[in-house]
RNA sequence: CGGGGCGUAGCGCAGCCUGGUAGCGCGUCUGCUUUGGGAGCAGAAGGUCGUCGGUUCGAAUCCGGCCGCCCCGACCA
């Protein structure tokens, strides 16, 4: 491609409202467009990112055998009705009506549809497993996008859905697919981890998220050697806290006067804070209030606590505090008449806790002794906990892929079933698997720009090779660049060259913003040395020169040493 | 949903407080010069000041409604 002919409105500023790197620097190079809150369009470099990840991504399907189709996004309310999705999933969900006021909805994701399908054309043992995916645009009415594509409210995502006939079947399905989940996101040249994730509203029994470490990344990730978890998910082991015993007595008041946070307390009486057992009174429909309870120095997980509960939970209001149990900043479970639920961290010892009368704290208290409780795991790991021995860090990362062990919550409500070997009726065991090409393009900006710009990974790069013409049209170096940049494509790579008529300074600047791995310049010096030189995006670092005469093979060992 | 901010030329911004000819930089167009790090000179085009209403002789500027966009939090397959 001539970039003379090429649409890439380069900006030498960012928009005033991006944030993000990737944002910036996509829009500056050039690669997408706003069109509205959380609408983007694709102009033609950043397309090309695009459909290079999903022909990755493909590649890696078609490997496992899985097999493409395409589905509506504009469904009819009925299947989502039955799942049970058309209600619980709420605003998130675009639903419309058609001229007839039929009710319609805009896909968010596509389990509905494959299991309808599905359901209507299975029906022997003898047709399963098999794997369905596709390349199709979700719509989510999303509270806040944000960031570019990093967040968007429509997006293309390839979406997959395995059939098995039984449990068993779906684990060799899932491993399959996550195999190829693991090869796409190397082969896409990004840092990654799967890790351990909560199955949200999809439902199911067991699910990975794939994160991509960046800045800007809106999840956080527990890391340790050999341990790599969703921090809504993460169990470690916590900081210990030096505690004197319990008061062999029992417990004894304390003078708080005003001091109702583990701040506070801790220092007025020259406790750690993990010495503390922090009240959080929360209230659920199965069960009204609860007494939630932490040490001191750590916080309340929600995903978890709701886990441990077994349903959704609110905190309970100030007045609901007052009435069942004392003054909120002085409550405590010892003595209190309500069902404690004790994280796993509150080991033995003496510990301080509100003493449900005002200005009043309980010193020496031990649980069990002075208090009955049920435990969980309800606490949010942090930084420098330990999973076997091991500190972990939490980083913050992108979720660019996710897959579910979904078995039978969509083939139930939509009737997918098959006939075994004895003519019974059973349920399919279904798996969904999701990426977003969009969102492993921004991580990839994330995780490979500097001051200049884009650093594309080689696989995903707009075009592999930039080559550079200096001097004025029609001059000897320009005529030899044209020369190398059909050289460079008879190698069997994709190039960009630039036969604008500008000036050096622009051109450089411009090919370092929108970031193809090997630059090759020709200009007036080189053309002497009877080469181009070659620079290679990442560190900008210098590469042997190419001569000019038979620059095929030259090229294409430049390309192959890169990093 | 709570909090904060912003809408003036393609992009980035000033002007608003204190009402009176709509500006700056970059970009764009034409011509000449220049061609190894975002060039120089000369000329030119381009704006219903988000929108609707109010106040006023007069509104980008003051007041009100609405719309849009961004950030933080909540939320989120």
């Amino acid at each position: 491609m001539r970039l003379s002919q090429l649409l890439l409105p380069t900006e030498r500023e960012p928009p005033a409202d991006a944030e993000a790197l990737s944002h910036k620097l996509m829009v500056r190079a050039g690669l997408i467009r706003q069109m509205g809150a959380g609408l983007w369009s694709w102009l033609p470099a950043g397309w090309r990112t695009h459909e290079r990840i999903v022909a990755i991504v493909r590649a890696e399907m078609e490997r496992v055998g899985a097999q493409e189709v395409l589905m509506p996004v504009l469904q009819p309310a009925d299947p989502w009705r039955r799942t049970g999705r058309y209600d619980s999933v709420g605003a998130e969900l675009f639903r419309l009506s058609d001229r007839r006021q039929a009710d319609l909805v805009l896909a968010m994701t596509h389990e509905e549809a494959m299991t309808f399908h599905v359901a209507q054309v299975v029906r022997s043992y003898r047709e399963l497993p098999f794997v369905l995916y596709q390349f199709q645009t979700k719509e989510r009415d999303e509270p806040r996008p944000r960031a570019g594509v990093l967040r968007t409210r429509e997006f293309v995502m390839k979406d997959a859905y395995s059939f098995d006939r039984d449990r068993e079947g779906l684990e060799r399905s899932y491993a399959a697919q996550r195999d190829a989940y693991d090869a796409i996101f190397d082969r896409c040249g990004l840092r990654w981890y799967r890790v351990e994730s909560d199955v949200g509203m999809m439902g199911g029994f067991g699910a990975h998220e794939y994160m991509a470490p960046c800045p800007a990344g809106e999840d956080e990730v527990a890391l340790a050697p050999g341990y790599a978890a969703n921090v809504e998910v993460a169990s470690a082991q916590p900081r210990p806290v030096d505690l004197p015993g319990p008061l062999p007595d029992g417990p004894a008041l304390v003078d708080t006067p005003g001091h109702t946070t583990v701040e506070e307390v801790s220092r007025a009486l020259g406790v750690p804070p993990g010495g503390l057992i922090k009240a959080y009174p929360v209230v659920t429909e199965g069960r009204g209030l609860v007494m939630v309870c932490l040490r001191g120095d750590h916080r309340v997980n929600d995903v978890k606590l709701t886990h441990a509960l077994g349903e959704t939970f609110r905190p309970a209001h100030e007045h609901e505090i007052a009435d069942r149990l004392g003054p909120p900043g002085f409550i405590g479970p010892a003595g209190a008449n309500v069902p404690v639920l004790l994280d796993e961290a509150v080991g033995d010892g003496g510990y301080v806790c509100g003493a449900n009368q005002p200005d009043r704290h309980l010193r020496g208290v031990e649980p069990g002794r002075d208090f009955p409780f049920s435990r969980g795991d309800l606490r949010r790991v942090d930084a420098g906990d330990t999973v076997d021995g091991h500190p972990i860090t939490i980083e913050p990362c992108i979720e660019v892929g996710q897959i579910f062990k979904l078995g039978t919550r969509y083939s139930d409500p939509l009737g997918a079933t098959y006939l075994d070997e004895a003519g019974r009726e059973q349920a399919i065991w279904m798996g969904s698997y999701g990426i977003g090409p969009a969102r492993i393009a921004a991580a990839a900006v994330e995780q490979h720009a500097d001051e200049q710009g884009i650093a594309w990974p080689r696989a995903i790069a707009p075009y592999d090779v930039e080559v550079i013409g200096l001097g004025r049209p029609g001059s000897r170096e320009r005529e030899a660049a044209e020369r190398l940049y059909h050289q460079v494509r008879a190698a069997g790579l994709t190039a960009l060259l630039d036969d604008r008529d500008a000036g050096p300074g622009e051109k450089f600047a411009d090919a370092e913003l929108l970031g193809c791995p090997l630059r090759l310049t020709v200009g007036k010096r080189s053309l002497e040395a009877g080469a181009a030189e070659a620079q290679a995006r990442r560190g900008l670092a210098d590469l042997e020169p190419v001569p000019l005469e038979g620059a095929e093979e030259a090229v294409r060992a430049r390309w192959d040493a890169l990093p």
